[in-house]
DNA sequence: CTCGATACTGACGTATGCGTTAATTATAAT
DNA sequence: ATTATAATTAACGCATACGTCAGTATCGAG
């Protein structure tokens, strides 16, 4: 299409779900793509919000979760005050989620690291440095 | 019970979920403990998977894979060097899902971010530190 | 104008992960 | 001995997140 507006296709293609996820999406209030006579037209900022939405999936959100969260990146009333402190309680009660999230990985990546440790010398081999201390961009 | 062994209510009660939801873990392999007669009792290594099972449940893993890694954490054959070398490649592969969630995370967090910021000064705010980047701890 | 490609709306089907009776048994307390 | 309390299996139910037709419409190419 435009290069900023995408056919169900399209984003389906691109992001490896079929259009079906993008019909379900839309009958869930998650991605609502303007309409061309019948045809669904998908703008970037829809394009954006399928892309947050994947990730909060595979971060084990449910759709309802998805939704608030990318609700919360796209605020209606900008300037209401009253709109904006419940949007900055919502951000810190997400992050909340998110960070126990973090820790789980953390803990789960720690006993990991121990049953590798135990593998290698029972392998009788020697290794100094575990994978998951190393700077996670190097992995 | 004998503070080492549990019964399914304990546990239940401990982790709160329904012995509804270790009876299917169970049917599912991933805890299945001995029987007193036709009652289940449960060791401290129940225990313990049923910890990995609910950990891996946060993080979004289905139970097939949880059950992948849970018998990560407890090899069969703690000699043979085959089954060692797949131990190692099923944990490399484990890690790489970790790496990426953990990506995820970090990606949402810092989108969050920058809500955070554009509604605090919509509020006429000054904030110098992103609550994010603070030490995770510490939250 | 016909054909193939693409899109649409139902509507039923399905895998996952339990919830919820129901009917029965075993154990513990009085 | 009787009554709670806790446990068991079996089986149906249900919400979530789509998959999979079926039937219809649109639209550009030949």
């Amino acid at each position: 299409m435009t290069g900023s507006e995408y056919s169900i296709s399209d984003l389906s293609q691109a992001f490896m779900v079929t259009p079906r996820t993008l019909r379900f999406y839309e009958q869930r209030g998650l991605i609502v793509p303007r309409r061309q006579g019948v045809t669904r037209i998908y703008s970037e900022k829809d394009r954006v919000r399928l892309e947050l939405a994947l990730r909060g999936k595979r971060l084990g959100f449910s759709l309802e979760e998805i939704k608030e969260i990318i609700d919360i990146y796209e605020p209606k009333q900008a300037d209401d005050p009253r709109q904006l402190i419940f949007l900055l309680k919502k951000l810190h009660e997400k992050r909340k989620d998110l960070i126990n999230k973090f820790n789980d990985i953390k803990e789960t990546l720690n006993a990991m690291d121990a049953v590798e440790e135990r593998a290698l010398s029972a392998l009788g081999k020697r290794q100094g440095v575990r994978a998951s201390q190393m700077p996670l961009d190097l992995i």
